[in-house]
RNA sequence: GGGUCGAUAGCUCAAUCGGUAGAGCAGUUGCCUUUUAAGCAAUUGGUUCUGGGUUCGAGUCCCAGUCGGCCUACCA
């Protein structure tokens, strides 16, 4: 039309600026907010009556995102995605008008468009709507990534996550499945009368886990603030204050490296019930994950990248902590032998530990790096040495190991469960013993909540990014973060 | 943080020994009233991530940087 757009044809951005100025001098709105659609894509598809007439199948309106457009002269198919997927719209020079055609025949692939017609069947047996109407929605400044291939580009694909769930149907697909887990957690715990809650992210003493935080600075108190590095010990405030069963789908932060399994935000689920303890987490837990596979997400079979499937409905394996570090070094009596031995045998087996390490610690190598990462099935990890986890009760007749559990499935770390120690007295002195080292300050203001009696419990965490990993079958924490981290 | 591999058109990818940077899709123009990665014909489009260096000549070799992938380290 314009004289001068041969000029600017080699120019995307150019040529689609053009076609927004001439609808503006014809008087279009090019961003409309006036357009109603009737059905999602799926409705509309779900709407058409088999076996009935043509002329009596159901009229809709839709609306989405041009992603196809097929032109035939005076006709052309064209798809439009929406958040429930994708429909064919047939548009036809007879069915909207010549001058209407003309104008469609300018639109780009990326613009929003809402359309009127009827459900048809084409010959190939595509449930489309014959437009009889359309409108411009949203016109598009900028050309989509190549239709066949999608975005593969790992860097665009985070940084520019709308482009990826434009393109690419699994990653669309995967973070409706996360926001469907998320909402079926929320649903299984609730109707075990469990509270949500919200605690703080700004905190004065990072406590519940043994990581690095991030600083923060309040400017109108003028100090720092650490950010939350996980939920445990306000949650636990509140088991003193009377919420028997409390549950908090928070992000932690910490301040570590980046992997493929680790994200600086993420995204815990803790869960604390009164009257309960480590046993009565380990069927909340497989309840809640079964939940999810069967109820969620339709009781699909679950892969490991290397097709192993994962059997979430046969028994789930519990193991010793100690027993299975024996195994894995073949010696009944490892943990007796001196750690001279201990460091010869790891050196061994391949592994690098350290002279300096204490003793449990070039255990837990052991269990870190030759036991964890090949529990694919369902394995409850219990009996944990002691020095792993100060705020756990001890195990009643072994003062060495302490009532927990560490759910591991497909070589992850999924969700670790303790019987909460609630003996203020226990728990200072556990605390005391961790201050020595460089892992934790003293939280006094929680042993002094504690002072006030704290109900026996069982708690209960689980990564969702890591669940989400799991049960959507993907390779790395960031196919399951919208915004993953990045540099700068 | 360390190691290693990578960055070429809007997107997905080529480019032999260091010798004129190409293709498909998208775009533009024309044809086409049931297409399915629609088809046919023509055609536009490049600071080869940035900055240095070697060379008659660098997308290609060397150095530094930026960003990313993978491995590794830290992460009860």
């Amino acid at each position: 039309m314009s004289s001068n757009l041969s000029d600017i044809s080699h120019d995307q951005l150019a040529v689609r600026r053009q076609k927004l100025a001439d609808l503006r001098e014809k008087g279009v709105d090019p961003f409309r907010t006036d357009f109603q659609p009737t059905h999602f894509s799926s409705e509309a598809v779900a709407a058409f009556v088999d076996g009935a007439e043509p002329e009596e199948q159901p009229a809709v309106s839709v609306a989405g995102r041009l992603v196809v457009i097929r032109k035939m002269g005076k006709a052309q198919f064209v798809k439009i995605q929406d958040q429930a997927g994708i429909i064919q719209i047939y548009v036809r020079l007879d069915g909207i008008g010549a001058e209407e055609y003309a104008d469609f025949k300018k639109l780009d692939l990326g613009d929003i468009i809402g359309v009127e017609g009827q459900l048809f069947q084409t010959k190939t047996g595509e449930i489309s709507i014959r437009a009889t109407k359309y409108a411009l929605v949203s016109k598009s400044l900028r050309p989509l990534p190549e239709k066949f291939h999608g975005l593969t580009d790992t860097e665009q694909k985070y940084r520019q996550r709308h482009l990826d769930l434009i393109m690419n149907k699994d990653s669309r697909e995967r973070f409706f499945n996360r926001s469907r887990i998320v909402s079926g957690i929320r649903r299984y715990l609730e109707e075990r009368s469990f509270l949500e809650v919200e605690t703080p992210v700004f905190q004065t003493i990072a406590g519940g886990a043994a990581a690095k935080p991030f600083v923060t600075h309040h400017n109108s108190l003028d100090r720092d603030f650490f950010m939350r590095i996980s939920l445990e010990l306000y949650l636990k405030r509140l088991l003193v204050g009377g919420f028997d069963r409390v549950f908090e789908i928070g992000r932690n932060f910490r301040n570590e490296g980046i992997s493929r399994r680790h994200n600086p935000e993420f995204t815990m689920l803790e869960v604390y019930q009164a009257y309960s303890d480590y046993r009565g987490m380990m069927e909340l837990i497989q309840g809640l994950i079964r939940h999810l596979v069967t109820d969620v997400l339709g009781g699909k079979e679950i892969k490991m990248p290397n097709g192993e499937v994962i059997d979430f409905m046969g028994e789930w394996r519990e193991a010793k902590y100690k027993d299975l570090v024996c195994e894995k070094v073949g010696d009944p009596d490892w943990f007796s032998k001196s750690k001279e031995e201990k460091l010869a045998k790891t050196k061994e087996l391949g592994l690098d530990c350290q002279p300096d390490w204490e003793d449990y610690e070039v255990s837990n190598e052991v269990f870190g790096k030759l036991i964890e990462p090949y529990l694919i099935q369902p394995t409850f990890v219990t009996h944990l040495p002691k020095e792993l986890c100060p705020l756990a009760k001890i195990t009643k007749d072994d003062d060495s190991t302490i009532d927990v559990f560490e759910l591991c499935i497909g070589g992850m770390e999924i969700a670790p469960a303790y019987s909460e120690q609630n003996d203020p007295d226990v728990q200072r002195e556990m605390f005391e013993k961790q201050a020595g080292e460089e892992t934790q300050d003293m939280d006094e203001d929680f042993l002094e909540t504690l002072e006030y009696g704290m109900p026996p419990a069982g708690g209960l965490g689980m990564g969702i990014d890591r669940i989400v990993i799991l049960l959507t079958e993907a390779e790395n924490i960031r196919d399951v973060i919208l915004y993953p981290q990045l540099r700068s």
